[in-house]
RNA sequence: GCCCCCGUUGUGUAGUGGCCUAGCACGCCGCCCUCUCAAGGCGGUAGCGCGGGUUCGAAUCCCGUCGGGGGUACCA
């Protein structure tokens, strides 16, 4: 029995990597994770990230798909150097646009001593897989070796052939980027077909071949791809010999992304739509850095960092091989951490969109509002985890009639909390000056002080008054913000 | 069935023979702060799948075992 070892990835020259998605439905969790740690392993080595687009399907792939992949990825701000509208030296990089690359890569492959015309049909070889019982998996290899005569009979017989990649004797090792030796026998890796009888090249000859032209040298992937690769490294071998590789990449088996159990993170899980975490109001620093952290850690201590510390610190030798849960509270924690180290101004940018989107802002924002957002936000900033919040933090701010929470109403506006807004509409009527500290010390003194109320019960009636929700920023500051008159006329306003 | 991968608290990880009576984070529980909610501070909870070796010494090495996952297509 030989041994093949492999020795694969190019030890000089530029690293060259590629995300190669198919566009089927919406964008999944698993992707994203895949893209970013092929991005920061291109970033870290200074090479190039490729963005190949795999359309073969041409029954489930949409356009409708690939754009939100493409709008998904510059969110995120993972940039690539060759694909999709910014093209490339090894244009197009759509597989459906490379048809005549895979028919020239079929035939020379076909004239070589690497393939056999195999004539067998699925149900054929169906049946002689299960006959033949366990141990033989796959194809059997029953048209390896036919005679001139055997093939006339089929050719007689009106069969098309698959062409069939012949796999070698022995066994093949590689080493894997994330796991370390890889060995397979070959015996257990059936010959398998390249093509479909009508000619329609498959997955397992243009996945390589791209990678071969594209000269990826680093093939970073799911896990669920390592039991193809010992193919696909033999295939290489066959592929430099016909001309069209000059050499066979390295390839790391990423770990699955799980959901609950012990599954993999499957499309009708939630937390699976890669697009959901954008309406959600996830920041894509916070997803990208929740998502790292499935398999990898920058140290023993810390777990909240930038991209750019990620590209400088990434190694993905340092990837762990276990599958990896999906922990959404984790993620919304590591969100809410990139959040509060973003800079007031930079949370009101990003949250405009959603004050748009909710109806709490004009589009365009008017003069005043932006006035009013501005000093409005340094008092949400710190008290929300997701820029979805802050709508509900704001609204009432803006809005010329309170929204009332039914509940909040009922618990907090029974008779003692009216007689208290009551009181507090008073003295706070009565007011000269309309500060945040004068309104507080008013209020103090009236509510806390003279009546005995305490503090909690004293203020909770006026927010709720106010605001409309037991939840809201600061009151003596929303207050203020929002005026005597209004406040004075929300007071009086109570709904029952 | 067969082949391959994986196995540290509930979750994600650090750990590559002594620095580990196993560190960090999220979660959970409690306390403090407090006009609500957050944030922040303090404390607690819980783990090396199991069994044998090797060694003065093992989460770390070896063997076995159990458990989980993936593959086994003219899908990708």
């Amino acid at each position: 029995m030989t041994e093949n070892r492999v020795s694969t990835g190019s030890t000089n020259g530029a690293v060259r990597v590629r995300m190669a998605p198919s566009p089927t439905g919406s964008p999944h969790v698993g992707l994203v994770r895949t893209a970013l740690f092929n991005w920061a392993f291109a970033r870290h080595h200074g090479g190039s990230f490729v963005f190949r687009i795999e359309d073969t399907d041409k029954e489930r792939s949409t356009e409708e798909s690939l754009t939100s992949i493409i709008d998904l990825m510059r969110w995120l701000g993972l940039d690539w150097d060759e694909g999709p509208e910014v093209g490339g030296p090894h244009a197009p990089y759509r597989q459906s646009e490379r048809s005549d690359l895979y028919a020239d890569a079929l035939e020379k492959l076909k004239g070589s001593r690497f393939t056999y015309d195999c004539y067998c049909t699925t149900e054929e070889a169906a049946e002689r897989r299960k006959a033949a019982g366990s141990k033989v998996q796959g194809y059997d290899g029953f048209c390896r070796e036919l005679t001139t005569d055997q093939v006339a009979a089929f050719v007689a017989d009106g069969r098309q052939p698959v062409v069939r990649f012949r796999m070698p004797d022995g066994s093949i090792t590689w080493h894997d980027l994330v796991r370390g030796e890889v060995t397979f026998e070959t015996e257990f890796v059936p010959d398998y077909a390249l093509c479909r009888a009508n000619g329609d090249p498959l997955y397992t000859l243009v996945n390589p071949v791209d990678d071969a032209l594209m000269e990826i040298t680093h093939v970073l992937r799911g896990e669920d791809l390592l039991s193809s690769t010992p193919r696909q490294i033999a295939l290489y071998e066959a592929l430099k010999e016909v001309g069209i590789a000059t050499s066979t990449p390295a390839f790391g088996h990423l770990p699955y992304v799980m959901g609950e159990g012990n599954k993999k993170l499957s499309k009708r899980d939630p937390e699976a739509d890669a697009l959901g975490y954008r309406s959600q109001g996830f920041l894509p620093e916070g997803l990208l850095n929740y998502l790292a952290l499935l398999g990898w850690a920058i140290a023993a201590d810390r777990d909240v960092f930038s991209l750019a510390e990620m590209v400088e610190a990434f190694d993905i030798a340092d990837v762990n091989p276990n599958p990896a849960r999906f922990d959404a509270k984790k993620a919304d924690a590591i969100n809410a951490s990139h959040m509060r180290l973003l800079p007031i101004e930079e949370i009101t940018h990003r949250v405009l969109p959603f004050l748009h989107a909710d109806g709490v802002l004009s589009d365009p924002i008017t003069e005043s509002e932006a006035q009013l957002l501005e000093l409005a936000m340094p008092l949400v900033g710190e008290r929300i985890n997701k820029l979805t919040e802050a709508s509900q933090m704001l609204g009432f701010l803006f809005a010329d009639h309170v929204t009332y929470d039914e509940t909040d109403v009922a618990t907090v506006l029974d008779e003692n909390g009216r007689t208290v807004v009551t009181s507090a509409r008073e003295v706070l009527a009565a007011l000269g000056t309309w500060s945040t500290a004068d309104i507080e010390a008013a209020l103090r003194a009236k509510l806390v002080d003279e009546l005995g109320i305490k503090p909690k019960n004293a203020f909770g009636p006026v927010r709720v008054a106010i605001t409309g929700r037991r939840i809201s920023p600061p009151l003596f500051e929303s207050l203020e913000l929002l005026g005597k008159d209004e406040s004075l006329a929300r007071l009086d306003g109570i709904p029952g």
